[in-house]
DNA sequence: CCTTGCCCTGCAGTGGACTATAAGGTTTAA
DNA sequence: TTAAACCTTATAGTCCACTGCAGGGCAAGG
């Protein structure tokens, strides 16, 4: 029973006592038990569950999406199945979201390449494009 | 004088009023006139400005930074090289969210590929390596 | 004993771009 | 004339993942 205080996981686990304290209030982590006076008692466990939740953030996973991975995991009859599909629509939706920044990269850097970079404003073709009165022929917009 | 009362100008745009209200409280868009009894009413001028903004939005420019870009292209003295330093950084900074979202997404799609998707979550690779005791061996984690 | 550094709770604030609501005034069409 | 459809302001709420603060209590070292 190797017992931290919450200052203790908290530094384990590189994130403030704020952070746990917020992740108890979500249901995501909370200790099992607590001294007399009320202090939080983490466990081994604890950690390998905080571990969890930042890996998990680290691959996109939302808090509360982290939330059901936690309980499927926690739940012996879920199906391996149910993971993999939480993942892969993860695996899309970030998709999207390289798309659509790409998408604005290729707007953006055909508009900094467009401008030579000296002279007064009103010669500057970036915002030409973006007062253009008709579609400018930039992707994105 | 083709005044138009906000609602208008929100249908022309393809925004809400509220959104037309809040640019003005930002600064970014305020109407020159206003009726006896209030109403704001908007030029032909304010339809491109609010266009201006809607495409550098897509752009990924945030409100604050259309601040910036409304107030060069207003200010005849400020010089194209501003514009073009805005943009390339803006390039810059949407070009890392893309790498950070890509090597996301590496470590989400090995962990989907890893795992053959039947059976239960006992078996299930994604969970063993956000699990693992040892660095897994995905490149975001 | 006293100080320092933990810990507790509850509540408010952050950022960004809206969106909603309440409580009213105005304009327009029937 | 009256009802709908607009407009006004001010204020508060939304989402997300924290972060900060006030006002206490508790623990460990000297």
């Amino acid at each position: 029973m190797q017992a931290m205080t919450i200052g203790t996981l908290a530094k384990k686990g590189g994130v403030g006592t704020g952070t746990l304290r917020y992740y108890e209030r979500l249901g995501l982590l909370a200790p099992a038990t607590r001294s007399p006076s009320g202090y939080r008692f983490y466990q081994r466990e604890d950690f390998k569950r905080l571990r969890f939740i930042r890996r998990s953030q680290r691959l996109g996973f939302s808090l509360e999406e982290i939330g059901v991975l936690l309980k499927l995991s926690q739940n012996a009859g879920a199906q391996a199945a149910d993971v993999k599909r939480l993942t892969e629509e993860k695996v899309a939706d970030i998709d999207q979201r390289i798309k659509d920044l790409e998408l604005m990269k290729r707007g953006l850097s055909a508009l900094a390449q467009s401008c030579h970079g000296h002279g007064p404003v009103a010669d500057c073709p970036i915002l030409a494009a973006l007062n253009a009165d008709d579609e400018p022929a930039v992707e994105v917009l």
